[in-house]
RNA sequence: GCGGGCGUAGCUCAGUCGGUUAGAGCGUCUGAUUGUGGUCCAGAAGGUCGUGGGUUCAAUUCCCAUCGCUCGCCCCA
């Protein structure tokens, strides 16, 4: 029985051509999120499986998680998610740290579950955490870096919403303006998750099996009504309007309309999976009609880095993954012609490898990506496997050219040629990629238009 | 965990109402006289029809199982 080349299920093999798109987004992030000041970090891909057992939510640490037992009897898993770690981390120096701590992430993390259209075991994710801010200014950073993030790739802010709320602001809807218990609210919040994905009718009989008589008198169900359906902050209800976890909206909402973000919107049905956040919540939702849903989204969750036993740290975060966006981008045009890191594929033409070094060398120091066929193969069959890679430039270097000094240089695409010495073809190719090959690395500045505040 | 679809050449797929040498396009390789690719032309290689079992004179085709892929549900970082 012969081996399979299939990767394992879930996970991807990346061969250069798509290596090439993984690489653009993550450098397009790692640009994006040092502008602001935050800074990489990273951590094991194992971790004690308890790390996920106290705050990520059930089912993740259940079912979904790449959990066994090491050689030594522990218990680890492969992470599913970074905000443990990260926390774990920060928790660790908590004293020594300077805050307001920005940190980054760009990685793989691991679920056990049925992979489906647009969805792995194995993904990769860029988390992006600021530590130590206790107000909404921290909120404000961090939705500004996302929105910054998707702009940076060349999304417009028709593109996407950014659309807010508040998990402080919920519990107190339904614990205190609904009066739930702690059952009624976790089955209700779950509810709310699945409100666009269910009939309308279908939301209210299930709405109103989860309240108890005495809540149904009182117009539950109506009182739900009324937040939910409320499209601006202002129309929700007077007694929850008095709360502070309003104004904390209202606040966000200011401060991100004085920055530009026009796409904004307050959504109470936002509530987000994991059990961690404390606060303010969003989701990053495109808008074209055909994936439609939330792409990323983050929130504020103060009490995590307190679990291990230190001080909490009020934290604000997000993390926003590849396959998602890979989608988002592929769906808007967003993904520009992505070529090949070699910028000149060097040719050799008889006996002339020994004396060709020097050649090859100068051109490589002068800051050219210089790959060498070592084939010896015919002329033909050489300039065929530079254009096979995609390479635009070919050098040819043969006895004529060594004794001459200048080496043919020839331009795939145009067919054209012409002779130079090293020096100068490095000096014309290298022109040539900051000219035509922009994206081969990351977007310059000039692609992110940031409008004028 | 539940449900649907599909497994035929490297890739995308056709085909066989069960019956002698299983096809196409793309790709790969070779050639058109030796230092020029992409187009065109000529030719070649490449498949025990996912695997195991059953029915049958005969199975790639029918049946069962199994594995794999895929889409949806659940759930969602």
């Amino acid at each position: 029985m012969a081996l399979s080349t299939q990767p394992y299920k879930g996970a991807r093999d990346f061969y250069p051509e798509d290596k090439r798109l993984q690489k653009y987004m993550f450098n397009t992030i790692r640009r994006t999120v040092e502008k602001f000041g935050y800074e990489e970090y990273d951590a094991p891909v194992l971790e004690p499986v308890e790390l996920y057992l106290a705050k990520t939510g059930e089912e993740i640490v259940n079912e979904q998680t790449y959990a066994f037992e090491d050689r030594g009897g522990r218990k680890v898993a492969l992470r599913p998610e970074m905000t443990p770690t990260v926390s774990r981390l920060v928790a660790a120096k908590r004293q020594e740290l300077a805050y307001p701590l920005r940190l980054f992430n760009i990685g793989g993390r691991w679920r056990y579950e049925r992979p489906q259209r647009g969805r792995y075991r194995e993904f990769y994710q860029a988390d992006v955490d600021i530590f130590g801010i206790e107000g909404v200014a921290a909120e404000h950073e961090i939705i500004q870096v996302a929105d910054h993030m998707l702009r940076a790739f060349g999304a417009t802010r028709e593109m996407y919403t950014i659309r807010l709320n508040s998990r402080k602001l919920m519990d107190y809807v339904l614990h205190d303006f609904l009066g739930c218990n702690e059952v009624q609210a976790q089955s209700i919040a779950k509810l709310i998750d699945r409100i666009h994905k269910i009939e309308h009718a279908e939301f209210l009989v299930q709405a109103d099996a989860l309240f108890s008589p005495s809540q149904r008198d009182a117009g539950a169900v109506g009182k739900l009504l009324h937040v939910l359906n409320a499209k601006k902050p202002e129309l929700l209800p007077d007694e929850v309007r008095s709360q502070v976890s309003f104004k904390e909206i209202l606040n966000v909402m200011q401060l991100l309309q004085a920055s530009g973000v026009t796409n904004l919107r307050f959504d109470p049905t936002i509530v987000r999976g994991f059990d961690y956040y404390t606060g303010i919540v969003f989701e990053v939702f495109d808008t074209d009609t055909e994936n439609n849903r939330s792409m990323f989204g983050g929130g504020r969750y103060d009490g995590l880095v307190g679990l291990f036993g230190v001080e909490p740290v009020p934290t604000v975060g997000f993390a926003m993954g590849d396959v998602t966006l890979a989608n988002f981008l592929e769906s808007h045009e967003l993904i520009p012609e992505l070529q090949p890191e070699v910028d000149v594929y060097a040719i050799f033409v008889g006996n002339v490898w020994d004396q060709a070094q020097k050649v090859v060398e100068l051109m490589r120091s002068e800051g050219l990506n210089v790959a060498c066929d070592l084939t010896d193969r015919k002329l033909d069959k050489q300039i065929k496997t530079a254009d096979k890679k995609g390479i635009h430039y070919v050098v040819i270097i043969g006895q004529k050219e060594i004794d001459d000094g200048r080496f043919v240089l020839k331009h795939l695409g145009t067919g054209a040629e012409e002779r130079h010495s090293a020096a100068r073809i490095a000096s014309i190719v290298k022109d040539y990629r900051a000219k035509h090959l922009p994206h081969s690395i990351s977007p310059t500045d000039d692609d992110l238009d940031i409008e004028e505040v």
